[in-house]
DNA sequence: GGTTAGTTGAGAAAGCTTCTCAACTGGCAC
DNA sequence: GTGCCAGTTGAGAAGCTTTCTCAACTAACC
């Protein structure tokens, strides 16, 4: 079974209904090893689902956000854009050559928060870490050191 | 000195013009203890200068954010914010209940970036960092009593 | 196959951000 | 203080992005 089909059904066992529209939106999440804009899911999308409106990107967009399947990017210009969150409690590095995104579970903040937390006096409950840098790919291209041609 | 008139001479001394525009902008955001829209920040600055437009605020914005005076939140949902950074490298708390906003300079996530390397294979270069939670006045507020651990 | 509540596309509307351009002005030289 | 001029400004238009509306459609269940 393919990771989009496993989305589907989970998706289906959370009572979210599964139309053409939503199964394109997915796939087009799937394949992407980039971050999203709606626009770019639109046009993604339509290549499986030829009729599908930007509206219902944006309704998706939304659904899948609140039931915690994606994750918003916040790219320092431009509109937002979106990835697929496979794991609960993850965070996302975003290459800033290629702009692929990969997604991490390292996440040893306490003593940050509890810094913060002397420092402001803020009980904090919730917490939004993005990382930026190269991706091996595009890392090895700017030191020139190669691992093949 | 006050802090505002500090900060202009700072950018006085940048080679960057003080117009009186630039000076209510910097002034609603100096006075404010929260993160503020471009709208707010209209509306608060054109209490000191009647004709502030809308544009202006938007070219302030980014040229103080270029600058590093500047540090964008990003709030759930509604139009991106921005606050005063203090520090040059500093992260900001939010407070959910009264959108309160406190900058803090612990920054402690070496762990983390090291995971985030191995699991991904990213180099990382940057990082942005956003907590949110309660403030004092706001925990005290919930739980109904005062400095509760 | 039939039913129905949830979903959809198109286009309009609303909201946010950037652009344009003539008028204005802060900072500097004198 | 006065004059100069490059940089800055406001208003409104333009260009985006996002949300809303509503009749038509359809996935899921029987």
């Amino acid at each position: 079974m393919t990771g989009l089909e496993q989305l589907l059904d989970k998706l289906r066992s959370d009572g979210v209904r599964v139309t053409r529209q939503r199964r394109a939106i997915l796939s087009a999440l799937c394949r992407s090893t980039d971050a999203l804009t709606p626009q770019r899911i639109l046009e993604e999308g339509r290549k499986e689902c030829g009729d599908l409106g930007l509206a219902t990107v944006y309704r998706a967009i939304e659904l899948l956000q609140s039931d915690g399947y994606l994750r918003r990017v916040y790219e320092i210009d431009g509109p937002e854009s979106v990835v697929l969150s496979m794991s609960a409690h993850g965070h996302h590095v975003l290459c800033t050559g290629c702009g692929r995104v990969a997604e991490f579970s390292t996440c040893e903040l306490a003593k940050t928060i509890e810094g913060a937390r002397r420092e402001t006096g803020f009980v904090i409950s919730q917490h939004h870490l993005e990382l930026r840098g190269l991706c091996e790919n595009c890392a090895n291209r700017s030191t020139g050191v190669a691992r093949e041609g």
